[in-house]
DNA sequence: TTAATGTCTTTTATCGTGAAAAAACATTTT
DNA sequence: AAAATGTTTTTTCACGATAAAAGACATTAA
């Protein structure tokens, strides 16, 4: 497979399965426009859905009626891989390699290798290592190979140190907000979450991760700087991979790190700068420790 | 021309161009791979040029000699545009439409039209495009178009929030900075220079651009973190546009601005850090008002 | 006469291809 | 034997082509 393949349809994939769940809340489905908006896709894609969910039987369409005539079995849906966008693929390969040992700092990346090994196009690749180069840990030699950075002790301070410096400044703009903002309503919203999940921390403990990003960026979004929002994305991806890669005491992390928030919530509440500002740093710097007592200490590669 | 092109030799071009200059100066060339690194290329586009600049008569090749037999005519080079990379085509393009009005804040970038009115293939401007969005100034729509943000107030705003921010602890940890650190070296010279161009500004007001990024890059790379680093190419490329753009009262703004840098010299080198401040704040200050004032009032984009 | 459906056009995403350039390997010269 | 030159292989860069998906236009139903 994957031979002479130009594009594959996994919009149309994802959508479908999104789509499937929606049969079970109601008896008959909307007009494409709506089902568009609500899929987030375009209604040549609709069209393809309902063509498809006609075919197997489950619903009768015709023009405007679409009735509902059973419920969707597991065989409908497609399964999770194939609705993954090339991009989504690109990174979890390099991202396991990159993560599974061996890949030494100053080790240069060869573009055709990957996308052979991936069993992906360069043009994809190419354009998956620009995008990511933005995240610190590859370098581009003009007109010649990229090459890895490496995960290091180096590279974490200085992603933490930038963090710190958005995130104290986007607190103190949040704490600043006026009353009447949106904000407050979205903040006590994920403290009713933080206390649920704090009761549950035995059973759901890897809930938090999701929730944990969530709380961030809806803090730096009160900077109002799209530089400040932008880096967020560079923070929950090596979040992402490193709560993934580093199981060790999770429950115990993910513990503090609950309280810590709720510590910080409140102190955002009281709008009372200084004590946002200790709450913070606080959990910003236990934030810092975690990630960095998962890396492991090594020798130092070359600064240039 | 342009029809079925796969790849130009612009780095052959520009390297070709550059040995040129170097036949001046001796009367017989070092060895391949010592080319290759002068020139900043491979052997093989070194044995390109030598190849050509025997049938061109310019110099006799004889395995390792390479003797100079006259010097170069102004028709031996390659012409300027012929030396351009596809990304700086593009780049300068993308950035006239940019700028030359008409683009107004939430308008649509079709990369297909784009890459049909520069004349290169898609797979260069949708490359360009993912390179050019960390600066903030486009979004891309998931499997959709782009959308310009537009190089508005906002955007001004934003971006010289985070130089600012960067800055200060750029140039706190320079002036920490032990005094046998090789940077004093290079802020001596950089003075010189500063004070030189001050004495010629009738005349060559027009090199302070140059020289001011070459400084301010000095003092971020004190900072020792990568994205503050990275962060002053975002800086560049909007002064560098901005200045090409706006050239009112250039003479005055560079003879100001040569004032201020000397200044924020004085105070690194007194290594106090509350000079340094001062010093660092108020140049600041005027870069941003100077952006600024050359961004016209417009509608404001609206944000999502 | 608005909002849907039906149909057609354009754009995006991805691939294979081929020339430019780099890199690796083999051979010669000093 | 170290460093150059000569030769071959690989990789990068950029293109046109094509299927998926979006978007625009025409037609019909409420």
């Amino acid at each position: 497979m994957g031979l002479g393949m130009s594009k594959s349809n996994n919009v149309y994939k994802d959508a479908y399965n999104r789509c499937l769940r929606l049969l079970d809340e109601t008896r008959s489905l909307p007009s494409e426009p709506e089902l568009g908006t609500l899929l987030g896709v375009s209604r040549t894609t609709v069209r393809s859905i309902l063509s498809r969910m006609e075919e197997t039987g489950l619903i009768a369409w015709n023009k405007r009626a679409k009735t509902v005539l059973r419920d969707p079995a597991l065989q409908d849906f497609f399964p999770e891989e194939e609705t993954d966008t090339l991009a989504e693929i690109i990174e979890r390969s390099f991202m396991r390699r990159l993560l599974a040992g061996g890949a030494e700092a100053g080790m240069q990346i060869n573009e055709l290798e990957l996308a052979r090994e991936i069993g992906v196009g360069t043009t994809s690749v190419r354009e998956f290592l620009i995008r990511f180069s933005r995240f610190g840990l590859i370098e581009k030699r003009r007109n010649s190979h990229w090459v890895l950075k490496g995960f290091t002790r180096a590279f974490a301070l200085e992603l933490t140190e930038i963090r710190e410096m958005f995130e104290l400044r986007s607190a103190a703009a949040f704490a600043a907000l006026p009353q009447d903002s949106p904000v407050w309503a979205d903040l006590d919203q994920l403290e009713d979450e933080h206390q649920l999940l704090a009761r549950e921390i035995n059973t759901r403990f890897n809930a938090f991760s999701e929730l944990d990003e969530r709380f961030h960026r809806l803090i730096h979004r009160a900077s109002h700087n799209r530089f400040i929002v932008d880096f967020y994305d560079v923070i929950a991806m090596i979040f992402h991979y490193h709560y993934q890669w580093n199981k060790a005491q999770e429950r115990e992390r993910n513990a503090v790190a609950i309280g810590e928030h709720l510590a910080y919530i409140a102190a955002l509440k009281s709008r009372d700068l200084g004590k946002v500002d200790a709450a913070c740093r606080k959990h910003l710097k236990s934030a810092r420790q975690t990630l960095l007592t998962s890396i492991p200490e090594s020798r130092q590669p070359s600064r240039t």
